[in-house]
DNA sequence: CGCTTTCTAAACAACC
DNA sequence: TGGTTGTTTAGAAAGC
């Protein structure tokens, strides 16, 4: 189509320019994109390297408890086998272009585990000098743990970082020899480790479920089919585990052997928004099959729950196709050219034919991909397959992005809900079209500012602070915006005493929207009984996020200000299309626009949760039109000297 | 099928 | 002269 070259070439200067904007907000994009390293081999190994020794860790913990025989066995071996990753970690450098990097990573690794061996060593004497001291022991295995925790921490942490840039990719069919990798690294040993530690024979499903690879499943990498079918999460679908599902397969090796449940943790239930305490297991278990028994609002929560994870792969796969981009692009440049570059095998499973991952023809409007459904789409994410899949837009459904499979498990106000409390984190970094309509992000974005008054150019600003989305084919989203601003009479021109600012005339833009939503009785029920979920489902996002200890992208800005802000955009599509009533009984088939059917207000409640440190958006019933309940300030780039163009 | 909305593209003018 | 801002027209796609 006409459209396709159409974006992209007349963009000489305004897209240098939107770069320039993009580049200069300095948000999370920036850091990744800085820090992004170009080495799939330090990659692979790296994140063996890591999780080896966040079992490790997590055994010796155990083992100590256990006893001190054990234990100093254990640091023995890990010891060794720390050495044994370096050293496999060298042999897998052999990306010249990479090779500095690694070294450099390598050496930070090094640096890394040396001390930490210092530090338990150095723990393990003070724990043997205080022995004699019986008393003193536990105080002393106190503070070990904690060392432990530590060290943990610090590792998960350069694990969540390395992952964040993209350095951090485990996958089955990559042609790094991972898998021999990983079970040259742990395999008898291990599991006799997790004898003497455990105490208990291995389990045989536990081998089983490996298909012998592995005695002991540390990492998950193991290309085994994913056990449901609806989370479908399996290496292929996300390429990579994050550091937190790490942890979580950690800690449910952990829970294992303490008769304890990934829903259950330091006391407390760990089902999205409930932090009941409790004070052993057993009565954890009764509140679990109690209060989180199988209902319409466990059901519900779970989806949401899945909606999240499925969100962090996207996000996840997004991340690693520009890893991949900026891979291939440094390779390509540092090397021969060559006709087709080939990528790092980080996230090349599906690279296009003959078409260079870094090149970015196709712009959103492309309608070549086909429609994936949400439950396929997650199966085949590539990085690839996310570049035509995402920008394919129809007029609403598509405008989501998250299209709906008929046979997905998801209604679609469960979406919605995903959709709702994590757009704003989402869209600022993915590259995925925001679900509104030009004027109703203009007019966002004028209401947001201060004054509720912005100048054009503070338009495209907020634009490409908002929506990763608008930081390319600014011609064309530019152009877009000034035609909206002068073809709606919603929007109103004001001479100023330094140009021309654009206003909002509400009564205008409430009139304009005649596109009333039906609603079928179904769908009136699926939201009100969502909304009962409101609170719940808003905190169940939110823990789920703190949970997932991903602060960068979701974390870090669920109850900021800025969300709330978007989200008060989303709640003037709801406000508009309800004021115009549900009618009729068609049913909300999952290619209408599911946005304006909700007749959801975003209100602001009291932190269910004490750690949050904002109040979780939930979603009420009511018909409140407060405009400036939520028009934080995260507007203070459009007035600083942000404005690079 | 016609109407409406929305988006994209483009031409054009005025202004800086 | 080139870029920005603003207006307008046209066509396509999609929903009602």
């Amino acid at each position: 189509m006409m459209q396709e070259a159409g974006p992209e070439a007349p963009s000489n200067g305004t897209t240098n320019q939107n770069g320039v904007v993009a580049g200069a907000e300095g948000g999370a994009r920036d850091v990744r994109a800085k820090s992004a390293t170009p080495s799939s081999d330090i990659t692979a190994a790296d994140l063996v390297n890591f999780q080896q020794q966040q079992s490790r860790l997590e055994l010796l913990q155990r083992c100590m408890f256990a006893n001190d025989a054990h234990f100093q066995n254990t640091l023995k071996f890990t010891t060794t086998t720390t050495e044994r990753c370096l050293s496999l970690l060298t042999n897998h450098i052999s990306d010249d272009r990479g090779a500095k990097v690694s070294l450099c990573l390598q050496q930070q690794l090094q640096d890394f585990y040396k001390k930490q061996q210092e530090q338990l060593h150095l723990q393990l004497f003070q724990q043997h000098g205080s022995k004699q001291q019986s008393k003193e022991v536990s105080a002393q295995q106190l503070v070990f743990q904690q060392q432990l925790l530590q060290v943990q921490q610090l590792q998960q942490q350069h694990l969540l970082s390395l992952q964040r840039q993209g350095l951090l990719s485990i996958q089955p069919n990559q042609n790094l020899p991972l898998h021999s990798l990983t079970q040259g690294m742990i395999p008898a040993e291990l599991q006799q480790l997790w004898k003497e530690v455990t105490g208990a024979p291995v389990k045989e499903e536990n081998s089983a479920s490996n298909n012998g690879h592995r005695g002991l499943d540390l990492t998950s990498a193991s290309p085994a089919p994913p056990k449901n079918p609806l989370l479908n999460q399996h290496p292929t679908t996300n390429g990579q585990y994050s550091s937190h599902t790490l942890k979580r397969e950690s800690s449910a090796l952990d829970d294992h052997s303490h008769h304890s449940h990934p829903l259950y943790g330091h006391g407390v239930c760990k089902w999205p928004g409930c932090e009941a305490v409790f004070e052993d297991f057993q009565s954890f278990l009764k509140h679990l099959n109690n209060e989180h028994a199988l209902d319409d609002r466990s059901t519900a929560q779970c989806r949401v729950q899945m909606q999240v994870v499925q969100q962090l792969e996207l996000q996840l796969a997004k991340d690693k196709e520009r890893l991949q981009a900026m891979m291939t692009h440094l390779h390509v440049k540092s090397t021969e050219p060559k006709p087709t570059p080939q990528p790092l095998n980080l996230v090349s499973k599906s690279v296009p034919e003959a078409s260079p991952p870094l090149s970015l023809p196709q712009t959103p409007t492309t309608p070549t991909a086909p429609l994936t459904p949400l439950s396929q789409a997650h199966s085949v994410i590539t990085p690839t397959s996310l570049h035509t899949v995402g920008p394919i837009r129809r007029r609403y459904s598509d405008k989501y992005n998250m299209p709906i499979s008929p046979g997905s498990p998801f209604s679609e106000t469960d979406l919605r809900f995903c959709y709702i409390v994590q757009n704003k984190e989402f869209y600022m970094n993915a590259d995925v079209r925001p679900p509104f309509t030009y004027a109703s992000l203009i007019r966002q974005a004028i209401l947001e500012s201060p004054e509720k008054q912005l100048t054009l150019n503070e338009i495209y600003n907020w634009f490409t602070r908002m929506f990763a989305y608008f930081r390319r084919n600014a011609a064309t989203w530019k152009n877009a915006v000034r035609h909206n601003l002068s073809l709606h009479k919603c929007f109103v021109r004001v001479e100023n005493v330094k140009g021309a600012v654009w206003t909002v005339d509400e009564l205008e833009f409430q009139k304009r929207r005649p596109q009333k939503i039906s609603g079928s009785p179904a769908l009136v029920k699926n939201i009100q009984t969502n909304l009962g979920y409101g609170p719940a489902l808003s905190a169940a996002f939110q823990a789920s996020m703190a949970e997932n200890n991903i602060p960068l992208y979701t974390t870090a800005s669920i109850g900021s200000p800025t969300l709330n802000s978007l989200a008060n955009a989303i709640r003037e599509e709801m406000n508009g299309a309800m004021d115009h009533g549900n009618s009729n009984g068609s049913d909300s088939s999952p290619g209408r626009s599911p946005l304006p059917h909700l007749p959801i207000h975003f209100v602001k409640e009291e932190p269910l949760d004490p750690e949050e440190h904002e109040g979780p958006l939930s979603l009420v019933t009511t018909a409140n039109h407060s405009p400036d309940f939520d028009h934080h300030r995260d507007y203070e780039d459009d007035h600083g000297n942000e404005d690079m163009l």
